[in-house]
DNA sequence: CGTACTTTTGAATCGCATCAAATCTGGTGG
DNA sequence: CCACCAGATTTGATGCGATTCAAAAGTACG
């Protein structure tokens, strides 16, 4: 059937776009390696990661590899929105599937359904939010300080849900995992953080 | 005269909102130590911030306070739009000044006007952008390295003219400004970076 | 059962934070 | 003009914590 493709769509997608969008949505699978778009070239098209990883880089001054970003679920790029080139590549570091949304159709229904922008900007509003307590917990200097602020932030009443395991958490906060692991059996002993299967809870005054 | 206010209006703020709303723009300076809101109270104007430094924090579990989010030049608490009440305080950590502009006028214009709302997400966009480079550069292990990205993505043709000196710069980086003296110096040394009088320029294959 | 991956612990090294102090700078008032 | 101060800039010495390299143990899956 032709609307599997509809169906598979994560609910943040079926949330958010109008169902006329939600129509014209493609997912596909998509391998490592593989580059999703390249610098310079013109978007066509926004990209949605539902699973795996893809990067965002470009090539710095001195043939260093510059990373901008790095995501295993969202939009990729919604800046496409506004430029006429790409002005990074977008590799696939991990196998995983991408949904594609036709931008002309996304520009005009911004653009007609002031419900559809509405929805665009609290979105975009709770993606800024993320990211700046991100840069906040990566200026921390200690593994424990930017754990206890992840859970603090992303989690819900002191307990935040470990999808990945704790290996994708780390790079997440932007250390080791081997300092993520000790930094967790520390804050174990000392009883200021609780593990249960798939869950990491802070036991402080709460 | 009444209109003293708007003429002040920086250039973002100018070029961003309509008309009607740069005119319900009143500015209001702030000293160290003042809370702009506080956490549980009904956000009533969103507040851009044209010099000082403002930070939004609230307390964590354990007590301890949790910065979300540090701004020099820019808008605090976007999400304000979208949520009923503060999530956190808003605390002035270096004397300034701010411009406040009514949140209904800026949902009504939103809802009206979709060149304003265009606008509104295209600078989202630039922020969501700029958030995530900060993110990437935060995760670079060495200050050697945080320092170029930077100049990479913020500047422009591997130039970044440096507004508060160094020492600023170094909160920015997340790093001790002792760390960043010392790692532009050994830039200068090998020969990667140059320095003139307001301005940092890499050296390499440009 | 074997392979691949995550999780865990150990030991050595390195870079940054920290504390300290000297120099340089611009601005203010005598 | 000089004295003086507050801040930025610079250099030095020390310690801690994360990285790094290494290896073992646990776990999922075909």
């Amino acid at each position: 059937m032709a609307d599997s493709a509809e169906k598979r769509l994560p609910e943040p997608l079926r949330k958010l776009l109008p169902l006329e969008i939600q129509a014209q949505c493609a997912s596909s699978p998509c391998a490592r390696g593989e580059l999703l778009f390249r610098q310079g070239k013109k978007p066509a098209q926004m990209l949605y990661v539902t699973c795996g990883e893809v990067v965002l880089q470009r090539l710095g001054r001195q043939g260093a590899i510059v990373v901008l970003q790095r995501t295993r679920r969202g939009f990729i790029g919604e800046a496409s929105l506004d430029s006429v080139r790409y002005h990074c590549d977008a590799l696939v570091t991990m196998s995983g599937e991408t949904v594609a949304i036709p931008l002309v159709a996304i520009k005009q229904a911004l653009a007609a359904d002031s419900g559809f922008a509405g929805r665009w900007i609290a979105m975009l509003n709770q993606e800024v939010k993320r990211l700046r307590a991100q840069c906040e917990r990566l200026s921390m200097k200690g593994v424990k300080e930017r754990l206890l602020h992840l859970i603090e932030t992303e989690g819900s009443e002191g307990r935040l849900p470990l999808g990945g395991g704790l290996k994708s958490m780390a790079s997440e906060l932007g250390v080791t995992h081997e300092a993520l692991y000790r930094a967790v059996a520390e804050l174990e002993k000392i009883g200021a953080l609780r593990r249960r299967e798939n869950l990491l809870v802070v036991v402080g005054g709460g």
